[in-house]
DNA sequence: ACTAGCACTCAAGGGCTGCGAGTGCTAGGA
DNA sequence: TCCTAGCACTCGCAGCCCTTGAGTGCTAGT
């Protein structure tokens, strides 16, 4: 059905399109391409490709421009990821390095990510789930205020605010070593099990306090902060205000919605991950494209990616997202 | 030069343009604002207040809108912050409960601004410069990776990574509690000073690792994250997209320069600070207005506030800027 | 000091026109 | 059977002109 010249022709009308935002003419094709036919020929090919779904025509008198379907077949098909050049490579390096903590390397990610891709870069912060508990540590504050402070195998550091009574500092030193002994090693599952019968098997003056104090640390361990998403490079989108359909508005919305990013970027795998327009759950972006990876070590994993509009040059931000993923991956395996 | 009926144009060409974005004219002063004298005589009025620099008109046959200038008198001398309406207080107050630490403050903070005042809110993370160091731990993690936690007064967590060589468990324990010892209670420039001693009181063996965590250590407490803003309702800019004189562009370039928004916010003080259009020392903002106020317990201060368009209702914003900022400072007081 | 009246200005919107890019179709050729 | 040349057709776009109407500044009169 669909020969390789036609597949040459959508091709070329996907890469032109993505260049100029302008339509794309028969004439057009043939003359950047090199295509040794007439333009009489591309539209027959093209009025083929448009009875597929590929390519739609924005007018009568116009040239032709990729749908969705076209944006998707020429990802999956007719393209392949464009290698990045050294100097992009020297900058996500030279970018990485000398993160001080975790922190600071989704924060310098995500910058780095919009810039190299001059879209919007969205990034979760690395889940606990499959980390264990290093150390629980309890910090008095002021009056009966306290802190409860957890640090697991990735440096992550999750903290509550306590009160604490006036339990007297003693018990405190009592209760944390004992916490420690209990889940040190654990992960969140296990360690939630063993602090179920924790308070059972304390002295009475701790153990008031000590069932406050748990609670507070199966909420940490069960909530897990799957809720932060770091974004960045925002104002990349006003380059593209008449770029989607109506406006930006539906997009920014979107990335206000943490729940929302979440499960789009949940969505990644090892490989890239391309959503183009429509494939989208999201009427609010449903102009819009997501490309996202998974980074991480060993077990744990989390998402990254990027958004823009559909007309996007996908080879390159393919591989950019892809890049920045094993490099951050390979950092956070380093230390 | 402007006796009372000039004013109460202005105010009337002021509160009229901010409702309806549309240049305000004399006939339609006399209408809305039951001013008991004719068209012409408003006109002549404009005249003046034109003359002084406090009104434009956008083209010859057109009304008049304000200046920069326009929106400082009536900020400074026609209007009264309009109090909150007590669905308004209970908003805030039920959107503020039930945060669980400082950085679950910032983020429902930040939010709560946007939505109530339909602008983009930024916010400062409180400093540390002023609180004291509660605790110091040092947590292996895995091979001769480990992590320096730093708790202070105001519950703020702090890390690092550092490189643990080595060294075995006990003298990790005892260095952490020289550690402690030393600084507890301290704030961060009496802590660095004590530090520098530190090593040279140490056994050998611990001396070597000591070495580079109190370098890290001093580190945290120099650098006391000043350099953390939280932005929320970017998406409210959308709706102000002809607003800007230009485009919302150079308003979200701002946004993303972490180091204008900690100055802008820098300037504020504990009552409410406005900065209209060009009066900001930022090109980028010179058709967007500033409102923001401080925050904070006892010598600690940090900045909020919004950034929208000089056509802004100053009276409402102005309001909740400062009963937000007045909220969170007493949910800080309180743990 | 205020007002009525009037001539004037100018942005915005609607209708009209010519231009040109691009198409679909058909007939003819390899 | 596939490709091409030629041609009529479509339609968005830009430019132009005109009308409309809101709003002004000025002047003479109360």
């Amino acid at each position: 059905m669909l020969d390789d010249r036609k597949l040459a022709v959508l091709r070329a009308i996907v890469t032109d399109y993505i260049r100029s935002r302008e339509p794309v003419g028969s004439r057009a094709i043939v003359e950047r391409h090199h295509l040794d036919v007439s333009p009489a020929t591309v539209r027959n090919d093209m009025a083929a490709l448009e009875d597929e779904g590929y390519i739609i025509q924005p007018h009568t008198s116009a040239g032709r421009i990729p749908t969705d379907k076209g944006y998707r077949f020429f990802v999956d098909r007719l393209s392949a990821m464009k290698p990045l050049t050294n100097a992009e490579k020297r900058a996500i390096t030279a970018f990485l390095t000398g993160a001080v903590d975790i922190d600071d390397i989704v924060t310098r990610t995500v910058r780095l990510l919009a810039q190299v891709t001059s879209q919007v870069a969205i990034m979760q912060y690395p889940t606990m789930s499959t980390a264990v508990v290093r150390r629980v540590d309890i910090v008095p504050l002021h009056d009966s205020r306290g802190l409860l402070v957890v640090v697991n195998s990735l440096g992550k550091v999750a903290q509550r605010s306590v009160d604490l009574g006036s339990v007297n500092q003693e018990s405190l030193a009592v209760l944390r070593d004992r916490l420690n002994e209990s889940v040190a090693g654990l992960g969140p599952s296990q360690a939630a099990k063993v602090l179920g019968d924790l308070p059972a098997n304390l002295t009475p003056e701790v153990r008031g306090i000590a069932v406050e104090i748990v609670s507070s640390l199966l909420d940490i361990l069960a909530t897990d902060q799957p809720t932060r998403i770091a974004v960045a490079g925002i104002n990349n989108l006003a380059q593209f205000s008449n770029e989607f359909e109506t406006s930006i508005r539906p997009v920014l919305d979107t990335l206000e919605e943490q729940v929302v990013l979440l499960r789009l970027l949940g969505e990644a795998s090892t490989e890239v991950m391309v959503r183009i327009g429509q494939e989208n759950d999201y009427a609010n972006l449903s102009s819009a494209s997501v490309v996202a990876s998974a980074y991480g070590v060993d077990d744990t994993w989390a998402g990254l990616g990027i958004v823009g509009p559909t007309r996007m040059d996908y080879p390159s931000t393919m591989a950019s997202v892809r890049a920045v993923a094993r490099y951050v991956s390979q950092i956070l395996a380093e230390g």
